[in-house]
DNA sequence: CCTATCCCTGGAGTTAAGTCCAGGGTCAAG
DNA sequence: CTTGACCCTGGACTTAACTCCAGGGATAGG
C-alpha cells in the first residue's frame, strides 16, 4: 500500500505520515523503484498504535519512548511502561486540576453577572478582574 | 515607576510587559526624556487585570476584547461581557471533558498492568495500544 | 568622570504538531 | 503519447505567548 491509502485508512493526512517518519516514529516497509514509500499491514498497525497513544494524551516524543519499549518488549520490564503511563496520568491530573480551578473561579464570577442589556458599569465580571485586592 | 518595577510587582518579566504593549494590551502612561517607559498605578491595575484574566484561561486576544468592553463600560451591556465569559466556560468544559475521557481510558489500561520487573511481553498497556480491533 | 544598573529597539528563536508550497518525477489507462 | 492521479524533496509557514540577543543609550552614585 502506498502513503495515500495508509493515511486515509487512518484518517490522517499524507503530510502527517511523512512527519511521523521524520520524527522516527514510522518507517515505510520499503520503496518502489520510483521512490514511492510502500507500507505493509505492520506499518498500518504501527500508525494506529501511534494514533491511539496520541488520543490518550501522549506526545510524539513520549510515543517514541513507548515504541522503543514495545520493539524490545522481551527485554523491557512492565514497570518501564507503567512509569510512562503513570507520568502521563499525573500530567492529565494536573491539567484537570488547573482547569477545574479555572472553571470554578470563572463560574463564580459569571453567575454573579446579570447578563442584561443595561450598561456594564457595575458588571461583576469586569469588577472581579479589576478588583483592588488579591 | 519604570518597567522593571512594574514587572516585578506583578511577577512577570520585563519582556512580557513590552510584549503586552506590542499586542496593544497595555500602554505606558508616558516616557521620560530619555525614552524610558513610565507607568502609573493605573497601568499597574491594568496589568493585574490582564494577569487575572489570563489565570482564568482567557487568551491575550480575548483579553483585548475584555479590555475594549471595560474601557467603554458605560456604553457596553453586561450581556457582551457575559458572552465572553460563557464562551470561555464552554471552552474549559470541553477541555475538561476531553481530559476526563483520556484519564478514564488511561487509568483503565494502566491499572491492568502489573508494573513488575518481568518482561513486558504481555503488558496490558502495550497490548491496549496495539490491539487489533477498533 | 567612571561604573553599575537600568533601559531602549528590532529582530530572531522557542515549542508542538503539523500544514502547505514549488517544482518536479512516476505510473496506469486510453 | 498524453493525461490525470499520485508521489517525491526541501523548506517555509502556522499558532500562542513569550524569551532572548546584539548593540547601544540613560541615569544615579561615588
Ligand atoms: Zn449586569
Ligand atoms: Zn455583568
Ligand atoms: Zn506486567
Ligand atoms: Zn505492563
Amino acid at each position: 500500500m502506498q502513503i495515500g491509502e495508509l493515511a486515509s485508512k487512518c484518517g490522517v493526512r499524507i503530510d502527517t505520515v511523512r512527519y511521523y517518519e521524520k520524527q522516527k516514529l514510522l518507517v515505510p516497509s520499503g520503496r518502489t523503484e520510483g521512490g514511492y514509500r510502500i507500507y505493509s499491514t505492520v506499518a498500518l498497525r504501527e500508525l494506529r498504535f501511534i494514533l491511539r497513544a496520541k488520543s490518550l494524551g501522549f506526545t510524539l516524543k513520549e510515543i517514541q519512548e513507548l515504541l522503543t519499549l514495545k520493539i524490545d518488549r522481551e527485554n523491557q520490564p512492565c514497570s518501564s511502561v507503567k512509569e510512562l503511563a503513570e507520568a502521563k496520568l499525573k500530567d492529565i491530573e494536573e491539567k484537570l486540576a488547573e482547569l477545574g480551578r479555572m472553571h470554578q473561579a470563572l463560574t463564580g464570577i459569571t453567575d454573579a453577572c446579570c447578563g442584561g442589556e443595561e450598561p456594564a458599569t457595575a458588571c461583576s465580571i469586569l469588577d472581579a478582574l479589576d478588583k483592588e485586592d488579591s
